[in-house]
RNA sequence: GGCCCGGUCGCCUAGCGGUCUAGGGCGCUUCCCUUUCAAGGAAGAGGUCAUGGGUUCGAAUCCCAUCCGGGCUACCA
């Protein structure tokens, strides 16, 4: 059987991870199996919600994360149009096919009165649907109106019965046809509504597996009936549970990040992003869990797709995107790392500076302010954190001065030299070592924490950690 | 309101009738390592498997009910 999987977003905004998450899961699908096909198709049939740029965003976004597809609006491919806009003339001559066979039909009714009839239905307590006005109005009667009056076209479902569908995800499924409305599949604008449009092009695009999240369970009746309606087959469907917001709700904006974008612009690599979201909603049932894409390929099945939504985890992205960044080797680190460092900075420092800071970062973003003390003349030091703990400013002035003594005229200015000297310091003036590198630390990086010590102390060179040292001596004193 | 779905440690999850005194990972705590912080190593806390009934020799696993949560309910996708 040969596979053909597409995921299809919406050019309403910037790529979201859940769409991420879906499309990830139909990229394994593709590759995983031999000649599989993947699409990309721009659902864009509704015209008010249109975003500019969006399509960009999504082709950056998606190529950003290593996945590539096979036929798309840029790419081509025997089954275009691959944007839904262009394919107007095969909805609409669909639809008119449905309505020729009496499994749809033209509906003149106007908005206000589909609000007022809700209005109507819901004060006297009942469901609101439409209440298949048009339905009876004769063929030929409606055929010479839609001539001239703005019409939708609606689906004639069944008024009793029900449909169902096998799930690979969620199961059997079903639904009574009396809960179902008579979709509209063609709106007055001549464009289709998502139902019609998805069935048509899965269907003429050849589409063998329908994979899509889990909010589209819901309007899977609809578009079996319009499969039906069509006399087609329908693909096997599995539908993928959403991943939510920490309250349990689908994940958005209102939680914080939720575009691909935005975590690549916080230092998020997206071999990790990939490992991290491919696991909500999926295991591989073993104790396993660090997976590049190529082992996602390898090892994803969409029958270990679980039915429960998982909840976003920032920590645990956090811990995996750790993970990867210690994976990377120092030349690729450095590639990565340049454009979340300021152009300015020396860059052969720079590359020094990084080994020493790589499994120091849970994101690319945090290695600036981890270096900046290399790349700032003067320091500003933190009067605060100057004085060790339990040490009195006095003996700590002592200690830097020592210290600075003892450096002046060290030679080589190297690790090991700078190491041996400042022990001989603290064993001098009675200070443990480790009391003594948080003082120096303190008065020649500004901050608590950072790279090793006598490392940094070298990178910054003789000349540049002297006068530090004696400037947060004056500060102290 | 109607329809549908879900419910295992705080979070991601394993589990598919006996091997479960429920396993792993994240996070948390403690210890080791150590020039800070990380990373790494070790240990630990944390779950009446939503609840109540069944079925069965035996249930987290099957059935029913209840509760809680979520999704959908548009000429939006």
């Amino acid at each position: 059987m040969t596979v053909r999987v597409r995921f299809a977003p919406s050019p309403t905004g910037s790529l979201h991870i859940g769409s991420v998450r879906t499309t990830l899961y139909n990229y394994f699908m593709a590759r995983q199996n031999e000649g599989g096909t993947l699409i990309l198709r721009i659902e864009d049939t509704d015209q008010d919600r249109l975003a500019p740029g969006a399509i960009d965003s999504i082709y950056d976004g998606l190529h950003w994360m290593g996945i590539e597809w096979d036929e798309g609006p840029r790419e081509g491919g025997a089954f275009g149009p691959y944007v839904q806009s262009e394919r107007l003339p095969i909805y609409q001559q669909h639809a008119a096919r449905l309505v020729a066979d009496a499994a749809a039909y033209f509906c003149f009714c106007t908005k206000e009165r589909l609000t007022q009839m809700r209005a109507a239905q819901q004060a006297r307590g009942e469901i609101t649907r439409y209440d298949r006005h048009c339905r009876t109005i004769a063929p030929d009667e409606a055929a010479t109106r839609a001539a001239s009056e703005p019409h939708v076209i609606r689906l004639k479902v069944p008024e009793d019965g029900t449909i169902a569908i096998d799930d690979l995800v969620f199961g059997h499924v079903e639904w009574p046809l009396r809960s179902i409305e008579d979709q509209v599949l063609l709106k007055s604008d001549g464009f289709p509504t998502y139902q019609l449009a998805v069935v048509i092009d899965d269907h003429v695009m050849e589409i063998s597996h329908v994979f899509r999240g889990e909010d589209w369970l819901p309007s899977t009746p609809k578009h079996l009936l319009v499969y039906r309606a069509f006399g087609w087959d329908v693909p096997p469907h599995a539908h993928l549970p959403n991943v939510l917001g920490p309250d349990g709700k689908k994940l958005a904006k209102r939680h914080g990040a939720t575009k691909v974008e935005e975590f690549r612009k916080e230092g998020y690599l997206p071999e990790a992003m990939a490992n991290y979201l491919s696991l909500v909603g999926w295991s591989p049932g073993t104790e396993e869990e660090i997976f590049s894409l190529d082992d996602l390929v390898r090892r994803w099945r969409i029958d270990q797709v679980q039915k429960a939504g998982g909840k976003w985890d920032r920590d645990r992205l956090n811990f995996f995107n750790g993970l990867w960044i210690r994976k990377l080797s120092s030349d690729e680190l450095l590639r990565r790392l340049w454009p979340f460092l300021p152009a300015e900075w020396d860059r052969d420092l720079v590359r020094q500076v990084v080994p020493l800071i790589q499994e120091r970062m849970a994101t690319l973003a945090e290695a600036k302010d981890q270096i900046a003390f290399l790349f700032t003349d003067p320091l500003e030091h933190d009067r605060s954190i100057l004085v060790p703990k339990k040490r009195e400013p006095q003996d700590t002035v002592t200690a830097l001065s020592r210290t600075t003594v003892a450096l002046r005229f060290l030679d080589p200015f190297v690790p090991p030299r700078i190491e041996q000297a400042i022990a001989a310091v603290a064993a001098d003036v009675g200070w443990t070592v480790r009391d003594l590198t948080i003082a120096i630390r303190a008065a020649v990086t500004g901050r608590k924490v950072g790279p090793p010590l006598y490392e940094s102390l070298a990178l910054l060179g003789k000349d540049r950690a002297i006068p530090r040292l004696e400037s947060a001596q004056e500060l102290i004193g």
